[in-house]
RNA sequence: GCAGCUGUAGCUCAGUUGGUUAGAGCGCCGGUCUGUGGAACCGGAGGUCGGUGGUUCGAGCCCACCCAGCUGUACCA
């Protein structure tokens, strides 16, 4: 009727998220395995916290507002209290160390592997919804752990098959924080000007230094030659005062700095940067000056992950994945539920884009799936004949199914079987049972077979790849089909 | 958030200076076809032409506003 048509419903997704096929299933369930094992390998243990927290325990409040902040997911539960999507894996990770304390073994060495939401404009590799894989150490102060960590990544990718094509970089928020000092950025009343400075820094990659430049003064121009497109505002820094956050970014790095944490950060540096080389890492684990990461609660060192490698989009434009994981010290996060500071430190792999990074490179996913062989129904009335021969197929461990569409048609039948990538197609009608035989028809090889044949008639005719045998070696035969295809 | 571009069937698109009942290819469903998957032929479903308002005898087409998508940029705990 035409009301129902007008009030039919839509079916639609909400931008940012996505449905996922068999294939990306696969690949992810692949990858997600590789990266368990080193982790496992590394001593970590697995643990799996709830999608939804209190607000309060992510600390997402806005400030001086009594609610959430907007790009969180939030809900007020029947007692008003506010609940919210868990945005990343890190602070309920902080909750459940602080719930339980007194009963781990620490220092506490976890991880765990989940779909993180964010209430954000979407973007391409950006999406509401997406899973990330982390590992953390709760309760070492020592940057031991911060290397261990950076070393597991690298073991991680390398057992993903990226050896040689990905960076793991590695900075100190204390030297962020040093530098900051040293040009009178200290303090609380300076709090905004210090985020412009470090988004600026963040930037070196995109920008240049010449970008960070123009940043860290006045402003930049999206197009600087034209003075034309978006202007960002800058940080209003003085000639002298930019000069000395460039200079940290250049080889040789800043000098004349003489403040605490720029020593102490230093330090945590080159005593991790001598931990890597010693274990063999100084290759894929770098310090690089420009890692800002994370803004909030990162107190120590600070990693990310690249990918280093350039791919071609449709267009023949070069793409780059860039970053595909990244972490830090948070030494704050947990002691918020407590008396005391508890340091931690760990790492977030970003599961989809890496995933999107290895199937471009082709190393995930590659794998055709086999579909079910597809028992054909040419009796009607003999469903319970052809039911017991795929249940023969199922107890010896191979994927079947009988078709249940509409059985009139033979052709029909195969087709199905086709779209499904069935390997192969059992098929007994009157002859065949009289005889005490099947057909098995091998799809796969029937298709090459078939290559040079123009003509549907002839096809039909030559009906290739195609053998019967005894009903009672259905099992064996399929076996064979599947063991040719390496389906095994 | 800001800027630019784009909105016609599930997808890719056509649609004349504004003129009757908005089309094609592919895909989908059914049939030819109750013994064979690539083909062919026939039939069918599927559109408030992104929305609202305006100009006009008449708007898919012109105008205004809004919405959505894409790209860039900003933000990203």
């Amino acid at each position: 009727m035409a009301k129902d048509k007008i009030n039919r419903l839509k079916a639609r997704l909400p931008r940012g998220l996505a449905d996922r096929g068999e294939t990306e299933l696969a690949a992810t369930r692949e990858m997600l395995e590789t990266i368990r094992r080193v982790y496992e390998l590394y001593g970590f243990e697995a643990l799996e916290t709830p999608f939804i927290e209190y607000t309060d325990a992510l600390g997402k409040f806005l400030p001086d507002q009594d609610r959430p902040n907007e790009g969180v997911f939030s809900f007020q539960d029947d007692d008003e209290q506010w609940l919210s999507l868990r945005y990343d894996l890190t602070a309920p990770l902080a909750r459940h160390v602080a719930e339980h304390f007194d009963a781990l073994a620490k220092p506490f060495r976890s991880y765990r592997a989940g779909w993180v939401f964010r209430n954000e404009k979407p973007g391409p590799g950006r999406f509401r919804q997406f899973m990330q894989f982390d590992a953390d150490t709760v309760g070492a102060p020592t940057v031991a752990a911060d290397a261990e960590i950076c070393m597991m990544m690298a073991d991680t990718l390398d057992a993903l098959g990226l050896n040689g094509q990905y960076v793991i970089k590695v900075n100190n928020r204390k030297v962020l924080d040093g530098v900051l000092e040293a040009i009178g950025l200290g303090g609380e009343e300076n709090a905004g000007r210090r985020l412009t400075v470090l988004r600026a820094i963040d930037k070196f990659d995109k920008v240049g230094i010449e970008g960070v430049r123009d940043l860290l003064g006045e402003g930049r121009w999206e197009n600087p030659a034209a003075k034309s497109g978006d202007f960002t505002k800058g940080a209003g820094l003085d000639g002298a005062q930019s000069e000395m956050v460039l200079a940290m970014l250049q080889p040789g790095g800043a000098s004349g700095i003489d403040n605490a944490a720029f020593a102490a950060g230093s330090a945590e540096l080159a005593e991790i940067g001598s931990l890597v080389a010693a274990a063999g890492y100084a290759d894929r684990v770098k310090i690089d000056p420009s890692v800002v990461r994370g803004l909030e609660y990162y107190t120590g060192p600070v990693f990310e992950a690249e990918l280093t490698f350039e791919v071609k989009d449709e267009k023949g434009r070069p793409v780059r994945f860039g970053s595909v994981g990244g972490g830090g010290r948070y030494d704050g996060l947990v002691g918020r539920f407590r008396s005391e500071p508890v340091p931690a430190t760990g790492f977030s792999i970003g599961v989809s884009r890496l995933a999107a990074a290895l199937t471009t490179l082709g190393k995930l996913g590659s794998k055709a799936i086999a579909g079910p062989v597809v028992v054909l129904v040419m009796d009607r009335d003999r469903v319970a004949d052809y039911m017991t021969m795929v249940s023969r197929l199922r107890s010896a461990g191979i994927r079947a199914e009988m078709y249940l569409g509409n059985p009139k048609n033979i052709g029909n039948q195969m087709k199905y079987a086709d779209k499904r990538g069935a390997p192969c197609v059992v098929i007994q009608g009157s002859n065949e049972r009289e005889a005490g035989e099947v057909q098995i028809k091998d799809l796969i090889e029937g298709a090459k077979a078939a290559e040079a044949i123009t003509d549907n008639a002839e096809w039909r005719e030559a009906r290739p790849a195609q053998f019967s045998c005894r009903e009672s070696e259905l099992v064996e035969k399929v076996r064979e089909v599947l063991a040719r295809h390496d389906f095994g």
